[in-house]
RNA sequence: GGGUGCUUAGCUCAGUGGGAGAGCGCCUGCCUUACAAGCAGGAUGUCACAGGUUCAAAUCCUGUAGCGCCCACCA
């Protein structure tokens, strides 16, 4: 036949989207491929569908390339496999974008208006989906386009309304006047797993609350690092058993900067030991004070307004202002009133909105939860049934300490970009209406005047029904019952109480099982410097942009080699050219053994007789296979991806194709046609196992081969259409030879002490020359050896290659000791001795006056006593190292002038 | 404060009871007719520190230090 032609160089742009087209023109990334093996369990992932606020950055490079490496290895077992695609629409997120661009514009959402708000809102939506759909096509995701969803799709806005009410028909959902965590500037409550808490350095302010006319005399002093809030305290509190303030208990203070009086309280909350052991109470600011102004029934005044400004329950000076303003003005208030003790500098822990940085205020306001427990409970029980594990385990800490210490939640928003809250109140008899579809009357008075909340939910209330409400939940749909639950999630830590634990819920109370069986837990990705990656901080990278550089295949495989469990991932754009190497060489190797087709018949793989190199190298492939098997089951990606590499590089190329140039270049044809028959074989094998990790180079060598080459495992004679749709190695028991591994390996250990000697006399590499192995009786390679003296010459570069179990019958060798063997190399032949020896000589002196030094330090005995002990023993290990050095080297003259 | 992870070669990291390793970088020599994005060879490590268990410890236990992350209402 002839030969195959491939470019000098891997170039994956000429080539991945055009194999992309094909695959989706063949359908293959559908559950009912060609392949599919229908008695064969399915395997499903659902997507962790990006946020439509912007494109893909590094992250969703990794979690989707290992999600596509999972698919694709699955779907090669011939098991039904789905992964579906989709999009959230990340409610705050994504309307803060949209109001950033609108401020860009000197506009807000409130000049704007709800309905052309959230024309914009779909606008944006639109572009950014575009884009993240061919950012995921262009990473090779095999996931099945006519499955994409969306958050706020039809289906999926049904699936929110339905489980809103059936959980306020269980009374899991309710309505509540609460203290919620406020973002002033995104305007909306927050969930308290949306505050972030960071550390700040503030102040820590101390006041003096005098008591009021006839009270007492004095004053109490209270401690706050939120001065502000005291225009809203309704009490002082101080611990029971406090002795100090014991009888000051009931009596009224006089609350500075207002015309109010305040009671001092006792409540256990209060630490003794801490500052003064009295505190300010303001139960419309903070949640310990909230709770003690229940137990005490205090008066609770809210002093901010939803921008957080001050209101009008504070005195008219302070009114409007910032938070930030009337800090300062209170204390320079309080400090003119004689009032301020000091401030000292202090480190706290502020809670900060995760979406826009602001810090978060305590605000009392009417807003909807879900009550958590119930769910909780089962979510435990899903994991302590082991109907979910995580993979690494550890994270199963994580998930159970939320769950144990579970609050509720907070669902609704002061938003417009996200699901309507599906409750409607009527104007005449206030009657709320939850309802799955638009009520027209009230049905307790029938008026048709109803007015929907005009809220919407938290973002994450359609998130955590993502696995079956993509599959048509609440409908009964077919695919809701092939494919949930799914088999695998794929994420990263940091959603882990947002995402992972909510969708166990939801899935325990809605579809009475778990969503998925394994949860991988992904390393996050960050810059060398450890940095998280972000568009303020500019070291973002843009997956886009490696795949330009370096290829999908480049960026898949070397996330997935550096993807360690548990470790997060510190690249830089550079880091690529790892994977980028690989596929040059598997690219570089195909297109050799592709050359040496020109005049050669393909043998079947029957008609072969195996040589015992060739058992190795399938010996080697089938070690491989079973590593990559074996650990696919446990995500270890980067083992994997490890076996894989070093098989294909060192094992197949560096020594079987090595070894296989002599045949090849030889003049037998038989053993020619055997050779490159088998090497082509093997080749094919390898791409099937290396095609999850390297989809676009694998299947374009596979496109190359040729085309009526049959397939040795399985035994199939027609190739299918696609490596995509063809068969993943298994580990063949008939293919381990421990022996063939043993025999081959004493080859490898000869080459490799005779090119170190040759290395080590700089003997240029095209220098043949001369080796004599003398074997020990019994050796068991001895025979192998011997047998294979034309390849020991070529490996070695010798002109001649002997055999015995004597000596070398002529002197001027010098000798390395292998296993089982000597192998005596003829240096002196190939090298100018004179020059060799004056070469030795140079260095002996050189090491012999290094030898010299050291020794004299040694022998001073204030060094020896004074200098740091490492130091005085790096000295003895350099002395020691320096003498054997220079006995080796006089060895070595002493057998070149032999 | 609670939890959890890390500390191994210049850098990024594997390795969890018996030989200290990989990739990149570095040094030497090679354009050997697949690949210079390559080939052959090499150097580099008190495996954070201190104790303990063991015939044997980078690996297990205890403690210490440093770094990181998560959670938490100390005003």
């Amino acid at each position: 036949m002839k030969a195959i032609e491939l470019d000098k160089a891997y170039n994956p742009k000429e080539f991945e989207d055009r194999i992309y087209e094909m695959w989706m023109k063949g359908n293959y990334f559908s559950p009912d491929n060609p392949r599919v093996e229908k008695n064969k369990p399915h395997y499903v992932i659902v997507i962790p569908p990006p946020n439509v606020t912007g494109v893909l950055h590094l992250g969703h490079g990794l979690n989707n390339s290992l999600q596509d490496i999972l698919i694709r290895y699955h779907r090669m077992l011939g098991e039904p496999t789905l992964w579906v695609p989709g999009t959230d629409h990340a409610g705050i997120a994504t309307q803060n974008v949209v109001e950033k661009r609108l401020r860009a514009q000197g506009l807000d959402r409130h000049k704007l208006g709800r309905e052309k708000f959230l024309e914009e809102t779909w606008k944006v939506k639109e572009e950014h989906h575009t884009v993240i759909r061919r950012q995921l096509m262009k990473i090779g995701s095999s996931c099945d386009w006519s499955r994409e969803r969306f958050t706020m799709d039809e289906g999926l806005s049904r699936a929110v309304r339905e489980v809103f009410v059936r959980l306020y028909e269980k009374g899991l959902v309710y309505r509540g006047n609460y203290l919620v965590n406020w973002c002033p500037s995104c305007g909306t409550a927050l969930s308290d797993d949306e505050v972030e808490y960071r550390e700040v350095h503030g102040r820590m302010y101390l006041f003096r609350y005098p008591f009021a006319a006839g009270e007492a005399d004095g004053f109490i002093q209270i401690a706050t690092t939120r001065p502000e809030t005291m225009l809203g305290d309704t009490a002082v509190a101080v611990h029971p058993d406090d002795e100090r303030y014991r009888k000051l208990v009931g009596k009224r203070l006089k609350l500075p900067l207002t015309d109010r009086e305040i009671p001092v309280i006792a409540d256990s909350y209060v630490d003794m030991s801490f500052g003064t052991g009295a505190v300010k109470v303001t139960p419309a600011h903070d949640p310990n004070d909230r709770d003690m102004g229940i137990r005490h029934q205090l008066d609770v005044i809210n002093i901010l307004n939803p921008d957080g400004t001050l209101n009008e329950n504070v005195p008219e000076a302070y009114r409007g202002l910032s938070t930030k303003e009337a800090r300062k003005r209170v204390v320079r208030d309080l400090e003119a009133a004689g009032l301020f003790v000091e401030a000292k500098d202090h480190v706290h822990q502020v809670g900060h909105c995760y979406r826009c940085g602001t810090v978060i205020e305590p605000y009392l306001s009417e807003q909807w939860f879900v009550k958590m427990r119930p769910l909780a409970e089962q979510a435990l029980e899903a994991w302590k049934s082991g109907q979910v594990v995580f993979f690494p385990k550890r994270w199963e800490n994580t998930y159970t300490h939320w769950l144990e210490g579970i609050r509720d939640w907070c669902i609704s928003r002061q938003l417009w970009w996200g699901h309507r809250i599906p409750v409607w109140y009527c104007d005449d008899c206030k009657e709320p209406i939850v309802s799955r579809e638009d009520p027209i009357a009230c049905p307790k008075c029938g008026s048709a005047k109803l007015e929907q909340d005009t809220d919407v939910l938290d973002t994450w209330f359609s998130s955590w029904l993502w696995p079956f409400s993509t599959l048509g939940w609440p409908e009964d749909s077919d695919d809701l019952k092939r494919f949930f639950p799914t088999t695998t999630l794929v994420t990263a830590y940091d959603i882990i109480f947002f995402w992972v634990a909510r969708m166990i819920m939801s899935s325990m109370e809605f579809m009475g099982r778990a969503p998925f069986r394994d949860i991988y837990i992904t390393s996050l990705i960050r810059d060398k410097q450890g940095r998280k990656m972000s568009k303020s901080l500019g070291n973002g990278i843009d997956p886009l942009e490696v795949v330009d550089r370096f290829g999908a295949d480049a960026l898949k495989f070397t996330l997935s080699f550096l993807s360690a469990q548990g470790q997060d991932i510190l690249i830089d754009m550079e880091s690529f050219s790892l994977g980028s190497r690989f596929c040059n060489k598997i690219w570089n190797a195909t297109r050799f053994l592709l050359m040496n087709l020109e005049g050669r018949n393909l043998l079947r793989f029957e008609e072969i007789e195996l040589t015992d190199i060739d058992r190795w190298i399938y010996h080697r492939f089938n070690e491989t296979v079973a590593t990559v098997h074996h650990n696919m089951e446990s995500y270890r990606f980067d083992d994997i991806s490890r076996v894989c590499y070093e098989f294909f590089w060192n094992d197949f190329c560096d020594w079987y194709i090595e070894a296989n140039k002599l045949p090849l270049s030889g003049e037998d044809e038989r053993e020619k046609d055997r050779a490159i028959s088998l090497l082509i074989y093997l080749l094919e094998e390898t791409l099937r196992l290396l095609h999850p990790f390297l989809p676009f180079l694998t299947e374009e060598i596979y496109q190359k081969l040729p085309p009526f080459l049959p397939v040795v495992q399985p035994p199939i004679s027609a190739r299918p259409a696609s490596i995509m749709i063809s068969h993943y190695p298994l580990v063949d028991s008939a293919r381990e030879n421990v022996r063939a591994a043993a025999l081959f390996g004493s080859v490898q250990e000869a080459v490799r002490l005779v090119r170190t000697m040759r290395s080590e006399f700089t003997v240029p590499p095209g220098q043949r020359v001369r080796v004599h192995l003398k074997t020990e009786p019994g050796f068991e390679a001895a025979s192998f050896l011997a047998g294979h003296r034309d390849l020991m010459e070529l490996l070695m570069t010798a002109s001649e290659v002997t055999f015995s179990e004597s000596g070398p019958s002529a002197p001027g060798s010098i000798p390395v000791v292998g296993t089982g063997f000597e192998a005596y190399v003829f240096i002196r032949e190939v090298i100018d001795v004179n020059e060799q020896v004056a070469k030795l000589t140079r260095e002996i002196e050189k090491s012999g006056g290094a030898l010299t030094a050291v020794e004299r330090k040694l022998a001073n005995p204030s060094f020896v006593a004074k200098a740091d002990e490492a130091i005085v023993a790096k000295e003895r290990e350099k002395k020691a190292e320096l003498e054997r050095k220079i006995a080796k080297m006089t060895d070595y003259i002493r057998e070149l002038q032999t």
